[in-house]
DNA sequence: ATTGACAAACTAATGTAATTAGTTTAATAT
DNA sequence: ATATTAAACTAATTACATTAGTTTGTCAAT
């Protein structure tokens, strides 16, 4: 009656995950995993083809969930509410879950289409937000870009411990820079 | 004639920094960085204390250069002027040392405070430019962290491979969000 | 019910890497 | 010359990913 565990492909990666966020994404390893789930490891590769699709299925559960934080933000708010209502969705998701954020940024080294794919998510919903303001295809572009970095670098760095300065409060700064960029939609001259 | 050959933690490091280069930050490893050097890979503990070290000497030299090159970009130039070259001296790091770039990105792991300091210094410049616009410290505080926070933004994402889109130039969505943010500059009613 | 196929677990083994302990040896300072 | 010491070495341990090959439930068809 013990061996057969109803194993799956998601089951694994939700243990990862929460192996993660308990461990640090660092120590995330097939071993640690399959201890968690009462397996060994070679019994992973029958559902996964080994560490590099853990780790970037790790990552596309996070971006999911990202999505789904941002999008649930977004809903019903348009233009500048909805803008600040991304962010702060954002910058929420990353603090409350910083190792599933991790895995969002490790991403790159794993070129898996899926993931990539998955990270435009985020940048899908961005567009829905910017078309009340009727801007040009590429002037969206821009200034999703703009956004998106903004958020993404503000996030990072203070997970990575910068802003450590007492003399100036860090929501702050973060909606002041939120606030600086979407001001600069009203003014805009060109294209 | 062939042993003790004169290692020090500066070459160790030179040599990691030139392997991250040549084949990828992920394949730096203790083994090969012994290898290039023409040592066993033991005897390099006889000058860092291991792995750890060799990972968080490597982004503290990439911070180096990186400030170096920021720091050589704002020099002579004041106010809005030095920005934009303090931004495109950024992003022209990044793109010219891609895997040292990611060495910085990747450094919130390793606490090491020589590091954290490092990564102070880029800051420390900024603050320098912004003296001529005579804002409060704190004032001064949240713009930094803003543009600071779009420049790795941008340049991390662009890197992680996003940006694809044709429908819009990625030199000219970097130029226009630090106009953005340097734009905001000159009408700051507050504080 | 029996059996045959398949999927999912297993064990055993290999290779790579980090790390530690303990040893040897060359350079240097007395 | 010799003693000290730093810097190299060898050998061994551990952790992990991965592969090959084996066993064993489960389930569908007779």
């Amino acid at each position: 009656m013990s061996t057969k565990k109803g194993l799956d492909s998601q089951t694994i990666l939700n243990a990862a995950a929460e192996l993660a966020e308990e461990k640090g994404l660092e120590n995330v390893s097939l071993l640690q995993v399959a201890e968690k789930l009462g397996v060994k490891s070679p019994s992973l590769y029958n559902h996964l083809s080994g560490l590099q699709e853990l780790s970037s299925g790790i990552a596309k559960l996070a971006i999911d969930r990202l999505e789904d934080a941002v999008r649930s933000a977004a809903v019903g708010r348009s233009k500048e509410d909805a803008l600040m209502a991304v962010a702060s969705a954002y910058r929420k998701f990353a603090k409350e879950n910083p190792e599933l954020y991790k895995a969002i940024l490790r991403f790159p080294d794993y070129d898996d289409s899926s993931v990539q794919e998955a990270g435009h998510a985020v940048v899908r919903i961005l567009y829905r937000v910017m078309e009340p303001y009727r801007y040009s295809k590429e002037e969206t572009i821009h200034f999703v870009r703009g956004f998106r970095s903004a958020l993404h670098g503000f996030v990072s760095l203070e997970e990575a411990g910068f802003f450590q300065s007492t003399e100036a409060d860090v929501d702050k700064s973060y909606e002041r820079l939120v606030s600086r960029l979407i001001a600069t939609l009203n003014t805009e001259e060109d294209a």
